[in-house]
RNA sequence: GGAGAGAUACUCAAGUGGUCGAAGAGGCGCCCCUGCUAAGGGUGUAGGGCGGGUAACUGUCGCGAGGGUUCAAAUCCCUCUCUCUCCGCCA
């Protein structure tokens, strides 16, 4: 949600920015906002000019009434209940005025930043950067769900008896890579300054509204049955939740967590659900970077987060690539964001979303009220979240790479220590 | 799951029908004292949301949320939510 203000003042940057998105559906709403606010603030006016005088002759029924001029007094409620029949009236047309403008305050997309490239879908988004060698070597690459399975590492069978369709067993060597990449993780971002942090895994819907757009949640979040709790779809959500209500101090920002957890999501209208392997399931485990800062520092603080992802990549031997989202990619809450995507040496290309990094500017924090105290009033602050790594989907990438033709794989240096000192894991099925 | 207590501004907290933007305190500003620190004394100050006004200023709403009673509600009534404490259960 944006400032109303902003529709004030500057109606056409923000139909400008919805061109920019590609929502001319959306253009309609700018105005009518403009005119239904128009409408409520002079309702307003007339409501509030009443009130003053039912506060006015209030204190002076007070007063008669010590006087006992008991006559004066009727003569006075009677006005009153006049004047407050009219107030009525106004609160009745009033009402839907303040949800319907609400309504379309939260289609209306949030200003996305200057330099984010124009495009209608993915297929028009930026590569910014690119990083390792994206090579093919001589020997064929097998799906991934092979390469684990040749290490007796993924039970997808047993997965589906047992929890459905996109669920997984990781078994043995795979399972252990899987957390030493989550640990290494951890300690890489605790090195960079992040403090760790280990969210609740279930959060409210109060939270679940505050952090995302409804179509969002209608597609991803799982809810508990006869409980206001849903199963967090990533840690961001309770991470951010944390703050939910609060003033933080001004010398605390930025606020740098990185935060482990589990991670649920329906992937309703996802396409490929079915696809083979773990490359999209219901379950999954990531760690995740937040920051909360001053609004003049979220751009800063959104370069270096991405940057801290693609450095943590190199260290694996990933190669991979940084996709600015164009404008019509981008959510609306977001201001900007990028995906990080990994060489996949079998399908000879990049391959989506290992990550995504976003800068929610203060979107999230207006719906959830988190703010920070200046020396003029309190200020909203921004909010940016970036995956670290989510391990199902990073072992894909991981396999691939750094297969060996005698179907054995390295371990890169970076994560030997977390895998007892091991600098390679071998096939156990032939 | 059982029992009890509570929700007031940045924080703590007083307040049971009209003079409550809401006592008091912390906080914050300035000054003094103490050679650091902890602490102490004096003094000043503000206060949230939404409107109107170039501005000084001003109107209104606000005391967990939503309803109700009343000319008038932080205060009375109803419903709901959340928090805390104790007990129970359980990794």
């Amino acid at each position: 949600m944006i400032d109303i203000n902003l529709i004030r003042t500057d109606s056409n940057r923000v139909k400008e920015n919805i061109r920019k998105k590609f929502q001319h559906e959306k253009l309609g709403c700018v105005d009518k906002v403009l005119e239904l606010d128009k409408r409520q603030r002079e309702l307003k006016i007339e409501a509030d000019n009443l009130r003053a005088s039912r506060n006015k002759v209030s204190s002076q029924i007070g007063l008669l009434m010590k006087q006992k001029k008991l006559e004066d007094v009727e003569k006075l409620k009677l006005e009153m209940k006049k004047n407050n029949e009219r107030i009525l009236e106004i609160d009745k047309e009033l009402e839907p005025l303040a949800d319907e403008i609400r309504n379309l305050m939260m289609t209306i997309p949030n200003i996305i930043d200057d330099d984010v490239p124009i495009g209608k879908d993915d297929s028009e988004n930026v590569q910014r950067l690119k990083v390792g060698r994206a090579e093919v070597p001589q020997f064929e690459i097998p799906h991934h769900a092979d390469i684990m399975e040749s290490f007796a590492g993924l039970d997808l069978d047993s997965a589906r008896r047992c929890s459905g369709n996109a669920f997984y067993y990781l078994v043995g060597d795979i399972a252990l890579l899987h957390s030493a990449i989550l640990t290494y993780a951890r300690n890489f971002m605790v090195e960079k300054g992040f403090t760790y942090c280990i969210p609740p895994f279930m959060i409210r819907k109060e939270v679940v509204d505050g952090v995302m757009s409804f179509s969002e949640m209608e597609n991803m979040m799982y809810k508990i049955e006869n409980e206001n709790l849903y199963l967090i779809g990533t840690s961001e959500h309770s991470m951010i939740g944390r703050f939910k209500d609060t003033i933080v101090k001004e010398d605390s920002l930025p606020i740098l967590l990185t935060s482990y957890s589990p991670c649920f999501r329906k992937e309703v209208g996802a396409h490929g659900l079915e696809e083979r392997g773990i490359y999209r399931v219901h379950q999954f485990e990531k760690q995740e970077m937040i920051v909360i800062c001053k609004p003049e520092d979220s751009h800063d603080w959104y370069n270096k987060m991405w940057q801290i992802s693609s450095e943590f990549f190199k260290t694996l031997d990933i190669p991979h690539e940084i996709m600015e989202c164009c404008s019509g990619d981008l959510a609306d809450l977001k201001v900007k964001s990028c995906d990080i995507n990994a060489w996949s040496p079998r399908q000879k290309k990049y391959f989506g979303e290992l990550g995504s990094c976003s800068n929610l500017s203060d979107a999230q924090a207006r719906r959830l009220a988190i703010r920070y105290k200046t020396n003029n009033g309190t200020k909203f602050v921004h909010t940016l979240n970036n995956t670290v790594v989510a391990p199902p989907r990073m072992l894909i990438a991981f396999l691939e790479n750094n297969l060996q033709k005698d179907g054995s794989v390295l371990i890169p240096k970076a994560l030997q220590p977390y895998m007892n000192g091991r600098t390679k894991i071998f096939p156990k099925v032939k």
